[in-house]
DNA sequence: CGTCAGATTCTCT
DNA sequence: GAGAATCTGACGC
């Protein structure tokens, strides 16, 4: 997908991830996956968003062009996909939170941690552009239907906790086990 | 340099 | 439903 699919605001990126498909071209071995569930973060004013804390050594990707890929690590432990989108400085993001498999996957992928191990995506993705990197995102099929709900795991953000910012397909059996 | 908490997941109970 | 695993960035001293 080309810089416009992007460069707009991430709830409407994130609605339009569902359905697409992530690539990883991981040293010649082509992982694919078909989106089934992702989060969008609004930038400085959204309290979930590490980007809401201001612009940090971590979170400088975020600040720069759509199409930027920022992973970060959490609990030590897993790592999280994220995509950069809308304009530079407005610090958006979508979180990739699970995905269909469908070609050299290992083991589950319903769940941000999950996926990433699954698709050997980590820190080495960090920072890579999705328009000319070895992982990209193609068209896929559409998504049967697309369901809203909160956030997982941000019940610190305040008044931003509520906010329906998580997309899913409702009829995938690959979306986390959460609700 | 020490502390602390985190956009999670797994393993129990 | 609770607790642990395990590490990095952010911040305070």
């Amino acid at each position: 997908l080309g810089l416009d699919f992007y460069a707009r605001t991430a709830d409407l990126v994130a609605k339009d991830c569902l359905g697409k498909v992530l690539v990883f071209n991981d040293d010649g071995v082509l992982r694919k996956g078909r989106i089934v569930e992702t989060e969008a973060y609004l930038g400085v004013q959204d309290l979930a968003s590490h980007a809401s804390k201001g612009q940090t050594k971590r979170t400088q990707i975020m600040f720069g062009s759509a199409g930027f890929v920022y992973v970060y690590l959490i609990y030590g432990i897993y790592h999280m996909f994220n995509i950069v989108t809308d304009k530079k400085d407005s610090a958006h993001a979508v979180l990739i939170r699970a995905v269909e498999p469908l070609e050299n996957i290992v083991g589950k992928t319903d769940g941000p941690g999950k996926l990433c191990k699954a698709m050997n995506l980590d820190m080495k993705q960090n920072k890579l552009s999705l328009l000319d990197g070895p992982v990209w995102l193609e068209q896929g099929s559409t998504p049967e239907r697309i369901q809203t709900s909160a956030r997982i795991g941000i019940d610190y953000a305040k008044d931003w906790k509520d906010a329906p910012l998580r997309f899913f397909d409702a009829r995938s059996s690959f979306v986390s086990p959460r609700r």
